[in-house]
DNA sequence: AACACGGGGTT
DNA sequence: AACCCAGTGTT
C-alpha cells in the first residue's frame, strides 16, 4: 500500500458530495476554485447556486459587465478575484476559442490563477497529474513529514511540493488532490485533528511522535489598523448621494456613501462637512449619527459612523458620484457596512 | 520577504 | 478575542 492507494481508497468511500463536483467542466471547476480561495465551502455553494444560475458558460459571463458581476460576488470578499474572473474568461474567449487550456502553465498566466488554482484546474478537470498545494496540504503534510519550519517560507512549501510529486497519484490526480482537500477539511483539521478517523495515521510521523497537535507552524498575524471613519446620508429628490471607490485599493469600484477618513482631534461633523465641500463641490449641514459599524477586515478594522446631512446646494458632481434612488440600491455592489445601511435606508427613505 | 486584499465561522 | 480558511498580486 502507498500513500496515494491509501487516500484514494478512503475518498472513494467518504468524498464529499460538492456542486462543483457533478461534472468536469473546466469552467466551472474555475469559478469553484476562485470562489474557494480564503473562503469556506459553506459560504461558496450559495454564491455559487446563483452564479452558475447567471453566468452558465463562459460565453455568458464574458459579455456581462463588471458591475454585474461584482454585484454577484457582493459579500464574498476579495473582489479582484471576481474582476480577474472576468478578465481570465473573456481572455479565454478571445485568445483560446472559449476552451480553458490544459496546460499548467498556461493556466497560470491567467490573471488571478496561481500556482495552486492552475494545479487543481489542470488535475481536475484535465487529469494533469501536477499538485495543487494549499492551506490543507501544507498543515496534512507538515504533520506526515513532521515538518516543523513555518508553512508560510518559501522553502517549507518548496519541500511540501517536492514530498507532493514524490507521492501523489499519476492514475487520478484529480481525486488526489481533491481527496486531500476533504481530508483536510474532515480529518486533518487545523486544531485537534481527528485522527482516529484519518486513513494515513500509518504513514503519519507526527501522530508516530504524538506532536499533531503542534503542527503546522505558521507566523503570527500582526493586529489590523484601526481606522475611524464618518460618512454622510444626503437626501435630495427621492435619492441619496453614493459614490464610486477608486479602481485599486480596500473594496476597488465598490460603492459606498460618501466617507471620509478621521484624523486629529477636529469634530468628525466638521471634517466629514469639509470632505464633501473638496471632494464632492457639495455644500451639506451635517446632523445626527443615525449608525454606528465596527467592519473588521484581515488587515484594518473601521469604526465607521453614518451622519443624516442636509443638502444645501452643490456644484456638478464628479464621475465617480452620483445620485441614486432607493430603488435602484441592488443594482451596484456596496462597500462592505455600507451595504447594511442601504439596505436600511431602502426600508425606510425617509430616515 | 512582507504586505494588501473581505468576510464570516470556529474555538 | 484569536485563529483560520480550496491564495494571488504587488512591492
Amino acid at each position: 500500500m502507498t500513500l496515494a492507494s491509501q487516500l484514494l481508497a478512503w475518498y472513494n468511500h467518504n468524498a464529499r458530495k460538492l456542486p462543483w463536483r457533478n461534472d468536469k467542466d473546466a469552467y466551472k471547476i474555475w469559478v469553484s476554485e476562485i470562489m474557494l480561495q480564503q473562503t469556506r465551502v459553506e459560504a461558496v455553494k450559495d454564491y455559487y447556486a446563483r452564479w452558475m444560475e447567471r453566468f452558465p458558460t463562459m460565453a455568458v459571463l464574458a459579455k456581462a459587465s463588471e458591475q454585474e458581476v461584482l454585484s454577484y460576488w457582493q459579500g464574498l470578499g476579495y473582489y479582484s478575484r471576481a474582476r480577474n474572473l472576468l478578465s481570465g474568461v473573456r481572455e479565454v474567449c478571445a485568445a483560446y476559442g472559449g476552451e480553458v487550456p490544459a496546460e499548467q502553465t498556461a493556466i497560470q498566466n491567467l490573471p488571478g490563477v496561481g500556482e495552486y488554482t492552475a494545479g487543481a484546474i489542470a488535475s481536475i478537470a484535465y487529469n494533469r497529474p501536477v499538485p495543487a498545494i494549499d492551506g490543507n496540504v501544507l498543515r496534512i503534510f507538515s504533520r506526515l513529514f513532521c515538518l516543523e519550519e513555518d508553512i508560510a517560507r518559501p522553502a517549507t512549501k518548496r519541500e511540501v511540493r517536492r514530498l507532493v510529486c514524490q507521492h501523489m497519484s499519476v492514475e487520478y490526480p484529480g481525486d488526489f488532490n481533491q481527496a486531500l482537500m476533504d481530508l483536510g477539511a474532515m480529518v486533518c483539521i487545523p486544531r485537534h485533528p481527528r485522527c482516529e478517523n484519518c486513513p494515513l495515521t500509518n504513514l503519519c510521523e507526527a501522530y508516530e511522535r504524538e506532536v499533531q497537535d503542534t503542527l503546522p507552524v505558521r507566523s503570527p498575524k500582526k493586529a489590523p489598523l484601526l481606522v475611524k471613519m464618518a460618512a454622510g446620508l444626503v437626501f435630495k429628490e427621492e435619492s441619496f448621494l453614493v459614490r464610486q471607490r477608486p479602481a485599486a485599493g480596500l473594496l476597488a469600484k465598490m460603492w459606498e456613501f460618501p466617507a471620509i477618513e478621521l484624523t486629529g482631534e477636529e469634530d468628525a461633523a466638521e471634517q466629514l462637512q469639509a470632505g464633501f465641500e473638496q471632494e464632492l463641490c457639495q455644500n451639506v449641514q451635517v446632523e445626527k449619527k443615525i449608525f454606528h459599524y465596527i467592519h473588521t477586515f484581515s488587515h484594518r478594522q473601521w469604526d465607521i459612523s453614518f451622519y443624516q446631512c442636509e443638502w444645501l446646494g452643490g456644484g456638478e458632481l464628479p464621475s465617480a458620484a452620483r445620485w441614486l434612488s432607493p430603488a435602484d440600491f441592488m443594482s451596484i455592489p456596496w462597500a462592505g457596512p455600507h451595504r447594511k445601511v442601504a439596505l436600511a435606508c431602502k426600508k425606510t427613505p425617509s430616515l
